[in-house]
RNA sequence: GGCGGCGUAGCUCAGCCCGGUUAGAGCAACGGCUUCAUAAGCCGUGUGUCAUCGGUUCAAAUCCGAUCGCCGCUACCA
């Protein structure tokens, strides 16, 4: 019987995750592997944080805490958000960084593809700083940009102009840790050669022709993506200059050089595999060999661990050729090749309320703060997993929210509960018999039990929003079932019938109960208590429903307990609220980070009468505020802003925002390009009257020389064009 | 502009890869029944141009091409 190795994406410890990962790579992993262990098979569930990598270092530093430090912070946050979402890693949940076995684990798998051929290495000359003894890498070198001379440009783009850089030709570079001036010097670099793995066989597995090493059939969305990644397989780096991640192993160790982020990261999932094994072990007092991980990444028969990646579909490419080929280069030298993945089910995007998640804009839920809001998990899970972007981009909307809770969860699963139960108590003595089933009991289960293998057969392929409809079409047969048997008037007559009714009801609750687990955890098992099947061997009842629709232990009756209120429904109002909000975050989110000059404007632009500074409205205070440090008049002064007529207006070709205009400025013609396209059509500026910045430095777009800049608003929805609400004559000054 | 995706009932979507019964589900809406239950449940009701046009075929939502519309990534937005 193969074992299963579920690993989920490691988040990157640089910010908070939002419903997009959880639902991308995370919940169905942990519904899967809780399936998985229903069924009685050996699963390990790995995850834990990449902690490398230079935007980790970058916003470390910009923080001003140790590396360390920082990404502790979000390991934490991190790990807490997944914990409330009741996602059950095999502990510990780890990191790349903490893992005391990660980087003897990553410095192998470099040997091994490095003595098995599959590592290139390529000279070129790069800035190096000798104070800190390490090369530059591009965002730690600063220096005057060559186009337009603006004296803080980073190595790999200039952030006044945006040109791209090549870092040899910044002018005047100093380190960005010392301030010292690095010098050029030869560097070698380390690649994986992808072609040569590929062509020496993980092409061929990947086709699914390596019969040792089995796939299942990728999904459409993997096989496409790869299929065009194949198209141009380049020897990919995976060293780099930084002080912060997994050195090279001897003797290729070199000061100031780690391995790339994206080579050691995957590799966290071999580490901590160790570290899980070794927490297994030490809670039943043993100890485990340094290599104990092999067990599951090498084993002797290959097909005896089936690996499955959870991954959102930006991690296919790693996940299906690039992790596997690390792999795959490992050979024999761990004993036995190292496993190569069984199956990817890579979620799409998931979306928010028809927009995509964006912390920056406020365009997000933070998860901690709906479970408090909301604190029912089942429910916030059971919504996620029913609507999760299996096989095509999907949403979060609060409506859905609440339609999951209110009808599926509350009218249909728990209130069929509770009408039972309540029945039973009331009329019943509060007693459940078994009684022998009818014609009817046999109609019903000849309903459910093709759900009970649809509901296998789904998570089998990992169909998790198949698998839940069959979860709620239980309910509503049952529903329908309790409403032809009419147990309210039958008892008036025949209290067996009734007591028939009540017993088969509870059955299906207990099915109801046992098929909810890897969805909805703490539900499942409040309604397998209430139905007296609280201390069911899941693994044994699973079998027992597969092979013939029962479960033994639901066979003796039982007495009813407390009457649990499994879900408690969310009114209409309250989802407007959280709409409303959501709005409203992400409009103030917008106002403070407007990207021009004139983010105070666009109230005053839209007011037909001559505004007063005192009459301004307030919106544009909490702009201001939140804005760029304050300014003398002096400074001010240095812009020159004149009005000018547009005499010409026409697209740029090939340039989606990009608009050509011929601005008349008095004594002057103009021209100036303006990101504007997407707003404006080109007719609908000739004649009009704008505000050009006149002495902004000259900048060549699209081959276009563009000599000044068109003032414009952004409120988030695009830009709006400033205009003098009153006739000027062009040239005119503005101040 | 490049790359990718999408367009099926009022809404959210399944079906499309591997063409073939009267094109489905849930929600919403409307009508009825019911009262055990969390104002829950059940029954009934859909003349849907399967975006448009054209092609292949005995047969197309399903394959091919073009067009329109939407979305994402990307370039461009001083």
């Amino acid at each position: 019987m193969p074992r299963y190795l579920v690993t989920s994406a490691l988040p990157y410890a640089n910010g908070p995750i939002h419903f997009g990962h959880v639902i991308g790579a995370y919940l169905p992993a942990d519904v899967y592997v809780r399936y998985r262990r229903m069924r009685g098979d050996d699963t390990l569930f790995v995850c834990g944080t990449d902690e490398h990598g230079v935007a980790i270092t970058i916003n470390a530093e910009a923080t001003g805490v140790g590396y360390r430090e920082f990404v502790d912070r979000w390991h934490r946050v991190i790990g807490d958000t997944l914990a409330a979402f009741g996602i059950q890693f095999d502990t510990p949940f780890s990191g790349t960084n903490r893992c005391r076995h990660h980087e003897r684990i990553s410095q192998r798998f470099f040997k091994n593809l490095h003595e098995n051929g599959y590592l290139l290495q390529k000279t070129e000359r790069q800035w190096y700083c000798e104070k800190d003894a390490m090369f530059l890498a591009d965002r730690y070198l600063e220096g005057t940009c060559p186009f337009c001379g603006a004296e803080n440009a980073r190595g790999d783009e200039c952030k006044k102009c945006g040109q791209w850089i090549d870092a040899l030709a910044l002018k005047n570079p100093h380190c960005k840790l010392c301030g010292t001036t690095p010098v050029v010097r030869e560097t070698a670099h380390w690649y994986l050669d992808l072609p040569k793995l590929h062509a020496d066989g993980v092409g061929e597995w990947f086709e699914g022709k390596n019969p040792r090493r089995e796939h299942v059939e990728w999904k459409p969305n993997v096989r496409s993506f790869v299929g065009n990644m194949l198209a141009d397989l380049h020897p990919r780096p995976i060293t780099r200059d930084l002080r912060w991640g997994v050195p090279l192993p001897t003797p290729f160790t070199e000061e100031g050089k780690v391995l790339y982020v994206w080579f050691d990261a995957p590799i966290g999932y071999c580490s901590i595999t160790q570290e899980v094994l070794e927490e297994r072990a030490r809670r039943k007092g043993e100890t485990i060999e340094d290599n104990a991980w092999l067990d599951w990444w090498a084993p002797k028969n290959p097909s005896d661990v089936r690996l499955i990646h959870f991954i959102g579909k930006d991690n296919i490419g790693f996940h299906t050729i690039v992790f596997p080929s690390m792999s795959f280069g490992q050979g024999d030298r761990f004993g036995h090749p190292v496993v190569m993945p069984w199956a990817v089910p890579a979620m799409e995007f998931y979306n928010l309320q028809g927009r995509k998640f964006s912390t920056s804009d406020g365009w997000t839920i933070d998860p901690i703060e709906f479970l408090k809001r909301y604190p029912n998990v089942d429910a916030a899970r059971f919504t996620l997993l029913s609507t999760s972007p299996e096989t095509a981009d999907s949403e979060f909307t609060f409506e859905d929210f609440q339609r999951v809770n209110n009808r599926d969860l509350a009218d249909n699963l728990g209130n069929l509960l509770s009408r039972a139960l309540r029945f039973a108590k009331d009329k019943l003595d509060g007693v459940v018999d078994r009684r022998d089933p009818t014609e009817a009991e046999r109609a019903l289960y000849a309903e459910v039990t093709p759900q009970i293998h649809a509901w296998a057969q789904a998570l089998e392929k990992f169909e998790i929003r198949n698998a839940c409809s069959a979860l709620v079409a239980i309910g509503r047969a049952t529903n329908r079932y309790f409403d032809a048997c009419a147990p309210w008037s039958a008892i008036k007559s025949d209290r067996v019938a009734a007591e028939r009714c009540i017993d088969w009801t509870t059955r299906c609750l207990g099915i109801i109960g046992i098929l909810a687990e890897p969805f909805l955890p703490n539900a499942a098992r409040a309604i397998r208590e209430s139905v007296g099947i609280g201390g069911i061997d899941l693994r044994q009842a699973v079998d027992e429903l597969l092979a013939r629709s029962q479960v033994t232990a639901a066979e003796i009756g039982f007495r009813v307990g407390e009457v649990p209120i499994l879900f408690q429904k969310i009114d209409d109002k309250t989802i407007a609220a959280e709409v409303a909000a959501l709005r409203e975050r992400a409009a103030a989110s917008a106002k403070t980070t407007t990207k021009n000059m004139t983010e105070n404007v666009p109230a005053a632009a839209s007011q037909p009468a001559a505004p007063t500074p005192a009459a301004a409205p307030t919106p544009a205070a909490p702009a201001a505020a939140a804005g760029k440090p304050e300014i003398t008049i002096d400074d001010f002064a240095k812009v020159e802003l004149r009005v000018g007529t547009v005499v010409v207006a026409e697209r740029v070709p090939k340039a989606d925002k990009l608009l050509r205009l011929e601005v008349d400025l008095g004594t002057e013609k103009r021209q100036v390009l303006s990101g504007i396209a997407l707003k404006y059509a080109p007719e609908q500026l000739v004649g009009k009257r704008v505000v050009v910045v006149c002495n902004l430095a000259p900048r060549t777009m699209r081959g276009l020389e563009s000599r000044g800049m068109i003032l414009a608003a952004d409120d988030g929805s695009g830009p709006v064009i400033v205009s003098p609400t009153a006739d000027v004559s062009p040239g005119a000054t503005v101040k």
